[in-house]
DNA sequence: CTAGAACCTAGAGTCGGGTCTAGATCAACA
DNA sequence: TGTTGATCTAGACCCGACTCTAGGTTCTAG
């Protein structure tokens, strides 16, 4: 079952670009198998790995630490601790990530209600403005 | 109580080259105003809406728009509703941003579970790399 | 046979958000 | 008085992560 990079960047909904990009920057755990006629091809494993990459990328892991990463897979057993590290390295970011932005938004909601209920009222020009006192 | 650009750097975190940045970029609300030697003076103010400033930055807002808030700010009142209506746009993408982040950190937390366990076994290999199946 | 779509490479360009440099001025201290 | 350090401007540069271009080949349908 081989897919052409159009195939995959269909499904994947990374651009053809972004494959090969990705691909330069050794971001495949395979190297990508090429057709007689230079075309890239690609298997159903490579969609799953880059649904993964999609997933860690999109919560803000860098490239290079997916590179790492995809490294030490490459390297086969005996690094599983390693791998493990990186994970928990990222895991603990998305933590810290999810904790700040709830706390911003525990500011904004109070902002923004203090700031309704004044406006209800007809007192206004009062929100987050430097120029002027701060009704929260 | 007039405060240099330097002092404004020590306290607000950001760099000098960062504050003369957000100036030209039109972020404070009011004009910095100028010795008569040409430099910088800041005020308690400006501190205070560069704190937000620096809240609204890391949960993601970018700086096109607080530049717009801050541009509705500067006309004065008469504008609140659409104010407001900036911060809701901004407290909405944070919410969907924060249920991203949870979900990936669950399916990350699952994974890291199960490969934990197949280490405490023995059986490893199998953590994520897409040239193997999946314990999970 | 031919048009158009899909693919290839190398390398340039983009965007956001700064960061840094060069060269000048100015302040403060020993 | 001289040196150190803070500031000024304009503009170049950086980084990550793509995105796009130019110029060329190859596949596919009619």
């Amino acid at each position: 079952m081989d897919l052409s990079i159009g195939e995959v960047a269909r499904r994947s909904g990374l651009s053809v670009h972004a494959l090969r990009f990705y691909e330069r920057e050794g971001l495949f755990a395979n190297p990508v198998r090429r057709l007689s006629n230079g075309r890239r091809v690609y298997h159903e494993e490579d969609l799953e790995w880059l649904a993964i990459c999609t997933r860690l990328r999109s919560s803000g892991m860098p490239l290079a630490m997916i590179r790492e990463y995809i490294d030490l897979a490459r390297q086969g057993p005996g690094n599983e601790r390693e791998r493990l590290e990186i994970l928990r390295r990222h895991q603990r970011h998305v933590e810290a990530r999810i904790r700040e932005l709830q706390d911003t938004l525990d500011v904004m909601s109070h902002k923004v209600r203090v700031y309704e209920d004044h406006l209800a009222r007809g007192e206004a020009d009062r929100l987050w403005n430097p120029s002027h006192p701060d009704p929260a």
